[in-house]
DNA sequence: GGCTCATGTAAAAGCCTTTCACATGAGCTG
DNA sequence: CAGCTCATGTGAAAGGCTTTTACATGAGCC
C-alpha cells in the first residue's frame, strides 16, 4: 500500500502526513452514516485526529470538501458506467439495461458519493471542474443512447438521441431517489428498484420502435416493424 | 381575512398570537432562499420577531418544523395533483400529461415545500402522518394510472397499474430533481422540461400499445391495434 | 546546519441549538 | 371584575460548529 508512512507513525506527531485524504474518506463515512446534511467538517477533524483547524490547510470551506467528494463521486460513477455499458456488448439493448442498473448499484452501494453529488445542495453548474465530471459521467448515458437510436428501426420517425439519453437519466435517477436507497424514504414497492427501472426502460424503447425481446441483435436493423408480436415476452412476464 | 388581530396590534406585546403560523411562513421564505439546509431555526425565530427560544413553544426542534412543512407540501401537491387529473377530463391522456406537469409546475413554483418533502433528509417513513400525506399524494398518479391500464388496448397484456404509476411518478420525479429547478442543478437543456417529460411520458404509453395521437377518446378502447402510424404525429414532432 | 514554507495548533469571535427558570397576559370561573 | 392558571414568550447559559489569526513544528532543500 502507498500509506505505508500514515500507518508506521501510528502516533503520529506533529504533521499527519495525509490529511487531505484522511478527510475525504472520513467525510464520506460521515456522510454515508449521517446524511450530507448532518455531516460535520469538526467530526471529520476529529476522526483524523486534527484540531478543527487543520482541515482549513486543505479545503477553503466544507463545502469544498462536499464538493471534493462529490467530484470523486461523479469520476466513479463515470468509471461505473463506462464498465457496464462496455461499449455496447454483447448486445445494445442490454448493454443499455445494465447501466441502469449500475446507476440504481451506485445510489445503492455508494449513499455518500451520491448525496454529496446530487442532494447536497451544492451548485454543480457554479463549479466548472465539477460540472465538466458530472457532464462525462452524463456523456457514458448520451453514447449508449446514440448508438440506441443509430438503431432505431427504419419505418419510424429516428428519435433525437440527446433526448433519449435525458429521458433515461431520469428514468434512473427518478427510480433511484424514489426507491434506490436502503433507509430514506422507502416506500414498499410490489418489486425491486431494478425490476422497475428494467420494465420502464423496456417499455420506453418499446415506445421508440425496438423490439425488446432481447434476441441476437439482427446486424442491420431487421423488418420487423413495430412492437411486440403481442405474445408473452413483454416486460412485466405475462398478464394473468 | 382571518388575521386581524395579529395586523391590528402591529407593535405585537408579549404573545405573538400567531406565532406557529408566522414561523412555517418565515422557514418556507428562508428555505425558498438559501436551501432545506441553509436554513437555520434561529432566523426564522427572527423573522417572526420573536426570541431564539420561543419556537420551541411550537416545534419540538428544527426537524420537526421542517417536517410540519414537508406535510403541508404534500397536502398542497395533492390538491395540485388532483386538480390537474381533474378525473381525468376531457380524456384519460392528456390528463395524465397534466399532471405531469403539475409535477414540474410544482417543484418550481414551490421549491420550498419540494426541497422539504423530498430533499431534506427527513425520513418520510418513520412519521406516519407525514407518510399519510405523502401516500394521498400518490394515490392522485396511481389512480390515474389504473383509468390509464383500463383502457389499454385489448391485444396486448395488461401493465399493472401500479407498476405504471411508479414509473410515471419515477419520470416525473426524475426530470423535476434534475432539470426542474430554477436556480440549483441545472444543465443545458434543448427543450423544456415540460417537453421533455412529455415526450416521455408519450413514448412509454406508446411502449404500452397506447395510441398516443391525441384524438377524441374511443369510447370502448378501439381497434386501433398498436402504435402510430409513423406519420408526423410522434411525441417529439416530425424528423428532418 | 540553517532556512523556509507547508501543515498543525490554540485561542477566540460569532452563530446556532437547546434547555431552564421565570415573566406575561389571555381566557375561564365565579 | 377579581383571581387563577396555563399557554406562550423571554433571558441567560451550556455546548457545538465554523472560521480566522497568530504562532509552532518539522520536512525538504541548499
Amino acid at each position: 500500500m502507498s500509506w505505508r508512512k500514515e500507518q508506521r507513525r501510528s502516533e503520529r506527531g506533529y504533521h499527519h502526513g495525509n490529511l487531505k485524504e484522511a478527510l475525504l474518506q472520513a467525510a464520506l463515512g460521515l456522510i454515508a452514516e449521517k446524511g450530507a446534511a448532518g455531516f460535520t467538517f469538526a467530526d471529520a477533524a476529529r476522526m483524523a485526529g486534527v484540531s478543527p483547524a487543520a482541515p482549513y490547510r486543505h479545503f477553503r470551506d466544507r463545502d469544498e470538501l462536499l464538493s471534493s467528494i462529490a467530484q470523486r463521486g461523479f469520476e466513479q460513477f463515470e468509471a461505473l458506467l463506462t464498465q457496464a455499458w462496455d461499449d455496447g456488448r454483447p448486445d445494445t439493448v442490454s448493454a443499455f439495461e445494465r447501466v441502469g442498473k449500475a446507476y440504481l448499484a451506485f445510489a445503492r452501494n455508494e449513499p455518500a458519493f451520491y448525496s454529496a453529488m446530487f442532494e447536497s445542495g451544492i451548485p454543480v453548474d457554479l463549479n466548472p471542474t465539477l460540472m465538466a465530471a458530472s457532464e462525462r459521467a452524463f456523456a457514458i448515458i448520451r453514447a449508449a443512447a446514440e448508438r440506441l437510436a443509430a438503431m432505431a428501426p427504419p419505418g419510424m420517425p429516428r428519435p433525437p438521441a440527446m433526448m433519449m439519453a435525458l429521458h433515461i437519466w431520469s428514468m434512473a435517477h427518478g427510480v433511484a431517489s424514489l426507491f434506490g436507497r436502503g433507509d430514506a424514504a422507502r416506500r414498499k414497492l410490489p418489486m425491486s428498484p431494478e425490476d422497475l427501472l428494467e420494465a420502464e426502460v423496456l417499455i420506453y424503447l418499446r415506445g421508440l420502435g425496438f423490439a425488446t425481446d432481447r434476441r441476437p441483435e439482427p446486424k442491420p436493423p431487421g423488418p420487423p416493424p413495430v412492437p411486440p408480436t403481442g405474445g408473452p415476452s413483454g416486460p412485466w412476464g405475462t398478464p394473468k
